[in-house]
DNA sequence: ATCTTACATTTGTATATACAAATATTGTTT
DNA sequence: AAACAATATTTGTATATACAAATGTAAGAT
């Protein structure tokens, strides 16, 4: 990914400016790859990241809060988000007994199963996405995110 | 940055899919620091980045296919970005004299005054976020993002 | 000259997101 | 117990963004 190219500035940039540049392009790649391959299964990435926080509960269900918490973009609303998931029939939603201002979000066995076949798809784009590194660079690359 | 601690999970994720998260957790921050520096001046960041397009063009007028090309993010509607900036006074916009179907787009004396403003608070926040990396660790940093 | 195609931008509309206020429930204080 | 504060979620509303269709203009073909 060449940064100068993609802008089309032929002007040298601050190595800072040029960092947080790159970082913002290729996070819209990722957005774009990532939801071009979610498409066919008519969620977002936010609703793709909340069913496999689901599933990492294992049938425990989750309240909103937990959800908001693990989101990787917080989003103001939850609530709007779940009820797409509920409508397509891959979630269930139910009132918490023991506190009854709390939900009760669990991932449905129809959630479950097409939630396999997302992360088939998105796999394969991440691998897409990182193929031109080697598994070292890819981890002294975590490291130096990690700085930030 | 500590990804794990961000999105609260203790399981292991594959070196890929942790890359691709770390950095949407990067430039959620990014977004959000430098939205709140712009946040006095009312612009947000695509708004910021057409004006320090149109400044690069040195007084020569830019049409909206050229600020969408060089836009970092693009977007599919420039021309309602545009008429934010021109509600504010930061901008002037004319039809194309030698091309009608065209428009001219240019930064008024306003505009520039704001921008070398918004510079410095941008400049500040950048320098903020990339406060832990040397200058070596961001040359390194900027080579293995090139790979993606 | 008219027709067709391509170009550049604008507009309409549906969906997404952000932020604040409202609602409902629980826990705490007097 | 009544009043108040804290918690968890929902709703309202304004703004942002995405995508498709519409508009206006220019250039080339017949």
């Amino acid at each position: 990914m060449n940064v100068e190219e993609i802008i089309k500035t032929s002007k040298k940039m601050p190595l800072e400016s040029r960092t947080l540049i790159h970082i913002t392009l290729i996070h819209n790649k990722i957005y774009e790859l990532a939801g071009n391959a979610l498409k066919p299964f008519e969620v977002s990435l936010q609703q793709f990241n909340v069913l496999r926080i689901l599933r990492g509960q294992q049938g425990k269900p989750a309240n909103l809060s937990t959800l908001n918490e693990r989101m990787v973009t917080k989003m103001s609303n939850t609530t709007r988000l779940v009820d797409k998931l509920l409508a397509k029939g891959y979630v269930d939603r139910s009132v918490c007994p023991s506190n009854r201002r709390k939900v009760e979000i669990v991932i449905t066995e129809k959630g479950t199963e097409a939630l396999a076949q997302m992360d088939k798809v998105v796999a394969e784009t991440e691998s897409q996405i990182v193929q031109h590194f080697s598994k070292t660079e890819l981890e002294q690359l975590n490291q130096l995110l990690d700085k930030f």
